[in-house]
DNA sequence: ACATAGGATGAGACACGGTATCAATCGGAG
DNA sequence: CTCCGATTGATACCGTGTCTCATCCTATGT
């Protein structure tokens, strides 16, 4: 069973029908690599409307099988994600994008709630730097330049 | 001398001019109560043109003197604040703000730079919760409803 | 197999936050 | 006082997302 056909039975189990459009926004969204915006799955989709893509990333953020990426430039980028909680680590020069889910927010969450009487539900965690393949290529353009 | 006054300083040391226009966003800006929108800013100056607006939030963003927090719903505000590195902790039913720095995110990123090869640069954290007085309101409402 | 209810669609208008353009104007250094 | 470059405001434009609404289609009950 493909990764396609596992989505559908989750959004059938939530009571959704399945049509030939949400198939083609499945199937794109599936097939791109890294994150991506909603023009790129418009893109790469045929005779499906905008309204439609749009609708459609909302279910799959409903259903945590896409989540949002925030990057350097502060524009907002979807993902495909199968765990629920976790944060990104981005790469501020090629894009890249690693999660993570080890959050010693926990103890920083408890002291907060203890210091302002917040009753604390989430967080959102968004972490920059620079990867190793980046940091080797800046290396060695210093080393030549 | 005035809040107003200091950030003028410090738009002359950068070599920015002080105009008329300018004066009158910053005095709305430090006018506002809570956190705002630039449509706040713009319907509480008068002659004030709306790129100029966001212009200038811009360059107030550069200089730390205004920050962004995002909240619950999503939608990005401003927010003054003297502080350069924070963090936001925001109530989800009454939209309240406060700002915290200790951030044992420190750990965190050290880890994560260990297991990942990163070098990382910075880290964005919003925190959302309840707060003091909105957690009794509640509880009321449950006893009562 | 068929009818049917109501969920889903697509085209297009709209909303909203922000940027680009560009002629006109203004601030401030000399 | 002059002059240059920074700044302005009007406006067009962009990206991302929502709303509307007539039409279509899916799933379900018979």
């Amino acid at each position: 069973m493909s990764e396609t056909e596992l989505v559908i039975e989750r959004l059938e189990m939530r009571g959704h029908r399945m049509t030939d459009s949400r198939r083609r926004v499945l199937d794109a969204v599936m097939a791109q690599a890294a994150h991506f915006t909603v023009d790129d799955v418009l893109h790469s989709t045929r005779n499906v409307g905008r309204a439609t893509v749009f609708r459609t990333m909302k279910l799959l953020l409903d259903l945590n099988i896409v989540c949002r990426v925030m990057l350097d430039d502060g524009t907002l980028h979807y993902r495909v994600s199968t765990r629920s909680h976790h944060h990104h680590l981005v790469c501020i020069d090629c894009g890249r994008v690693e999660d993570f889910s080890q959050c010693d927010v926990q103890s920083l969450t408890r002291d907060l709630a203890q210091a302002t009487g917040y009753e604390i539900e989430r967080h959102w965690l968004e972490v920059y730097g620079r990867c190793h393949a980046c940091r080797l290529l800046k290396t060695e353009t210093v080393a030549v330049g």
